[in-house]
DNA sequence: GTGGTCTAGACCACT
DNA sequence: GTGGTCTAGACCACG
C-alpha cells in the first residue's frame, strides 16, 4: 500500500505520477489492465473522482486507453511509451542539474560527479 | 513562508536538509548566524524540539557551531562545506541514477542524457 | 444568454466547443481575455466544475492559457489557432462528406454540390 | 433505442428530419411501409400527435402517403425522392459553409479543405 | 461492476 | 475575487 502524499503537489498529479512510472517502469506492461478507479481511491484514500482526474492526464498524454466498461489499459503504442520514458528521464536530468547548480557546481561538475557515481 | 513537509521522511530531518541546503549553497555564509529555533519553530509550525533535533546533526556533521547564549553560526572550515557540500552533490547523483534506472536506462544512458541536457 | 444543451455530448464538451469556435472565429482575440468560470457556469447554469472542465481540455489544446488569479486568456501563439482553426474546419468537412455518404452521394458528388451551394 | 432530442429545435421536425434520413438513404426503400405512429411515438417516448405531425410534414413533402387503414407508405415516385435527396445535401452544404465561413474561411477554402478530405 | 459525467459545496493561495 | 483542487454522492450506459 503505502500511499504517502507530499504536500505541495495535486494529489491526483502525484497519483498520475506513480501510475506514469510503473507503466514507463514496465510494471505495467504494454496493453495490461490498470487497476479500477475505485480500487486505486480506495488504496489511496481519496475520492474516485481525484483519481479519474489522474487518469484524464494521462490518457493525454497517450499512455493509457480507456476501454470503457472494460477497464484502463496501458496503450500498446511503444513508441508513446519510449517517448515519455525518455521525456521522463530528461527531466529528471533537468531536476538533477538544477539542484547541484544551487550547491554552485557547473554541469560539467555535475557530470564529473555523476560518472564517478556510475561506476 | 511555504513550509511544506513530505510525509515520508522524519520532519527534523527535512529541516536539516533545508537548512543544510542554505549553507552550501551559499546563502548562509560562512561565520554567519542562523536563525534562533523558536523563529525556525514558528515559520515551520512544529515544536521548537523539533528544530533543535534537527540542528543536533548539523552540529555532529560539523556544519553548525553552537556558541550557547551567542546562537549557532555556520561553521568558517571551509573544508567541511566543501566535504559536504561533495557528498550532498553524490547523493543526489546516486538519486538520479536510482531513478533512471528504473526506468531501464543503463548508467551509460543517463550520462548520456545528462550530456545532452546540460548543454 | 441563449445556453441550450444537446443530450448526447457530454456538456463540458459542448462548452469547450463553443468557447473554441469563438477563439478560433476570432471572437475571442488572441491574447484576450476569456469570461470566468463563475460567469460561465451561471450563464450555462451549470455548476463551476463543469466549466472548470471545459477549460482543461482547451488547455490541453493549447488554445487557451491560466494565469492564474488572473483569470484566463486566448493564447497569443498565432500557430496553434491557425492550426485548431483548420483541424476544425477538417473535421466539418468530414462530417460534411458522412452525411452527404449516407445519402448515397459519392465523395465527387459532394464536391459538385458544395461548388454549386459556393457561387 | 437512443432518441436524443436537441433543445434548440421543434421536436416533431427533429423526429421528421430522422424519418427523411431513413428514407433518403435507403434505409426505408420505395413503397415499403414505414412504423406506425404509436410504435415511433413508444421509441421515442413523446405523445402520439408529436409523431403525427412530423407524418403531416412529411406527408407535404410527398415523401410518405397514408393509405389509410393499412399505414403509411414511402413514396414510390423517385423523382420527388430524389428531389428531396438532393434538397437535403445543398442544405448540408450550406450549413458546412456557412460553418467555415465562420472560422474566416473563404468558400474556395471549403471546397480546396474538403476535396483534401474527399480523398 | 466499470468508466464517465455532473452537482453542491468546501478550502486554498495569490502565476 | 480568481483559478485550482478535493470530497461526497448521484446518475447513466454498457465501447
Amino acid at each position: 500500500m503505502a500511499w504517502s502524499f507530499n504536500s505541495d503537489k495535486a494529489v491526483y498529479l502525484q497519483i498520475a505520477e506513480r501510475i506514469k512510472r510503473k507503466v514507463l517502469s514496465g510494471e505495467y506492461g504494454a496493453g495490461s489492465q490498470i487497476p479500477t478507479v475505485r480500487q486505486l481511491a480506495l488504496e489511496a484514500a481519496v475520492n474516485p473522482n481525484t483519481v479519474q482526474h489522474a487518469f484524464s492526464e494521462l490518457e493525454n498524454e497517450g499512455i493509457i486507453i480507456s476501454k470503457g466498461t472494460l477497464g484502463r489499459f496501458v496503450t500498446e503504442n511503444a513508441e508513446v511509451i519510449e517517448f515519455s520514458r525518455r521525456e521522463l528521464a530528461k527531466s529528471l536530468a533537468k531536476e538533477f542539474l538544477k539542484s547541484v547548480n544551487e550547491l554552485s557546481f557547473s554541469n560539467a561538475d555535475a557530470i564529473e560527479i555523476l560518472k564517478e557515481e556510475a561506476k
